[in-house]
DNA sequence: CGGGATGTTGAGGCAAGTCAATCTAAGTGG
DNA sequence: CCACTTAGATTGACTTGCCTCAACATCCCG
């Protein structure tokens, strides 16, 4: 698998692949984090996912070109295979396909979450559950207290606007409102501080805390 | 394969499976349509989608619990897997195991596409879009004339509005617009034509025709 | 041929959007 | 190292698209 594989380099703000574009590479993050975007013919955005280390996007689909553009949010280390010789190798080996098949179906119940979430939900529950599903993301590369859990941001709030369907105003007052109540500081723009977790899961109307899985970007 | 099919019929507005109960049963969906939702804690509820023939759903995923009630639009009847052997035949059939990854990716993408109306669009594009979506995957069953394109709607209105995002008064304006302007018509509560589809393609703001593909339910 | 469920239409309210004016922070070059 | 620039974030005032509440119409289905 080493023998086939490559090394990618983005630096933030480059495209690792865009829109209706062909791109026949599959792509594993290694360092760094990406947004996955549709645009619109206005300028309207709609960011479909956020990457991280682990995190797998690109060509794994039946159409060779992609249906979104991934974007790195930060300087960006990715693993890369050809996509032919990637789709290959699942044919090769059936355990790994059969592995791949549910990190699909992970993502597919991952998404219905987020429909539930742009559909049903108002901004505060949204910019709540988002928090919170960045938190459970961050957590599982090391524990930290629940007291004041700090959580990394690498997205500006245009962006967090444009994956959680609201405007950048909205976002910048929900996260005021929440600072105002106690549930988060925000030391920086790039960090929030969960002060209160069991306020922040009720403002986020979840049932369950978010479930963490690898991330398939089409 | 036959072997280990079984036969499910459910009459409309039965449960086919419900979130957060475990379900042991792939089904394939042989008449019929199904809608497959996610409910809050309030009354709240979220449609993530409709399933109509040849379209999939239940344990295809690596939890053997629903994420999703399944509710019979109409009368249904399914081809049943039992969980266990459905992922054993997979394993032993690796070009089928292939083949649904496929699906699943299907799938994924469609949700992208989903997930941005329901982000960035208004109700007029949301209706118009659902429409096409509709009327696209009707067609795949018989081509029709583009000049009055006949669209079997099996669910209410209460339900679209549930899939878009929007109340069922939303919903019923935005029909009365459409029908005002000429769009389409609605001879009946579960019919609408389509009487003018370019104009109907540009209300709804896409790019290209919805893609059509099998569906997979979670 | 009722009567409950579903759909339509109208009036008014509100959550989030828009527009606009600062404020802050991150670079950048002298 | 600091003035200057600029992109991003915040806050306020106002607008609006969709929601809510309410009345009425229509469609089924037994």
């Amino acid at each position: 698998m080493r023998q086939i594989a490559s090394t990618h380099n983005f630096s933030r703000g480059s495209l690792l692949f865009e829109q209706d574009q062909p791109f026949d590479q599959v792509l594993i993050v290694t360092h760094g984090h990406v947004k996955l975007y549709k645009l619109l013919m206005d300028a309207r955005r709609q960011i479909v996912g956020f990457l991280a280390p682990g995190d797998i996007l690109g060509g794994v689909k039946r159409s060779a070109a992609a249906s979104c553009t991934a974007e790195a949010l930060t300087d960006v280390e990715c693993c890369g295979f050809r996509r032919k010789e990637f789709l290959e190798l699942l044919r090769k080996y059936p355990d790994l396909n059969y592995a791949f098949l549910f990190v699909a179906t992970d993502e597919i119940e991952a998404q219905n979450e987020h429909i539930t979430l742009l559909g049903r939900k108002n901004a505060e529950e949204r910019l709540a559950a988002f928090l919170l599903m960045m938190a459970a993301r961050d957590k599982k590369s090391g524990p930290q207290s629940t007291a004041s859990m700090r959580v990394p941001l690498p997205m500006s709030r245009g962006d967090i606007g444009d994956h959680l369907g609201l405007t950048i105003e909205t976002v910048s007052r929900t996260f005021a409102d929440f600072r105002r109540r106690g549930l988060i500081t925000t030391p920086s723009q790039h960090d929030a501080v969960v002060e209160n977790y069991p306020s922040l899961f009720q403002a986020s109307g979840l049932d369950k805390d978010p479930m963490i899985h690898i991330r398939l970007g089409l």
